[in-house]
DNA sequence: GCCAGGATCGTCT
DNA sequence: GACGATCCTGGCG
């Protein structure tokens, strides 16, 4: 289980984004605590390397937190009507970043149908703008740090531990669009539905030495 | 300046 | 499976 500190957002995007499923998102407002474990995110790699990516051609005011430190929030408005969140990954200048798509809820239920306009369920954040809107994340939170503060990342019990890790096609890009930069949880139903799903592959467990 | 299009969602057929 | 909502960004002239 990984410990959420700058150490760990400053690697790769492939390293952090796979490690980032089964961990919890927290947001606590206004003395009511929501609390997801994350079960789908798309990596975007840094320095130019990915056309997808919004910090493909350089800082701009717009995705500028992106260029920021590692380990804060890079938040967006996506169609003109809803937001998404990323945590910026690498050192500073480097523009990489992980997509957080979908979460299933571990606290708050309530409060997130609320927010949902009364869907629940599978229905909750099974999408990035899903997620946003059920924790309460806007455009407010561009900058703000994923390790404290009351929206937060936070240990959970981990990708191996949920499920079966998964990897497929990037969800609604035109370009770059066969890497396998997403992950998720396989088979949870709080994971975006779609096509690409069965176009993903099985990670396998890393085994690590020291 | 102008304008095409987007890391989406919900509804309708 | 298709499309409209909705608005801001950034590429281009």
């Amino acid at each position: 289980m990984p410990r959420l500190t700058r150490a760990f957002f400053d690697r790769s995007p492939l390293e952090v984004a796979p490690e980032l499923i089964g961990c919890h998102l927290v947001h606590e407002l206004d003395g009511v605590r929501v609390e997801g474990m994350i079960v789908e995110v798309e990596a975007y790699l840094g320095d130019g390397s990915d056309p997808a990516s919004h910090a493909h051609r350089g800082p701009t005011p717009r995705n500028a937190s992106m260029f920021g430190p590692p380990g804060r929030f890079y938040v967006y408005r996506s169609h003109g009507i809803h937001a998404c969140i990323n945590v910026v990954c690498e050192a500073a200048g480097r523009g990489a970043g992980v997509l957080l798509r979908a979460a299933a809820p571990r606290a708050g239920h309530a409060e997130m149908t609320r927010r949902r306009g009364g869907r629940d369920g599978r229905e909750a954040c099974s999408g990035p703008g899903k997620l946003t809107q059920a924790f309460g994340i806007g455009l407010h939170h561009d900058g703000s740090s994923a390790l404290r503060g009351p929206l937060r990342l936070a240990a959970g019990p981990g990708a191996r531990a949920a499920g079966t890790l998964m990897a497929g096609p990037r969800i609604g890009i035109s370009r770059a669009a066969r890497l396998p930069y997403r992950f998720f949880l396989d088979g949870c139903p709080h994971v975006t539905r779609s096509p690409l799903n069965r176009r993903a592959r099985r990670v396998p467990p890393i085994i690590r030495s020291r």
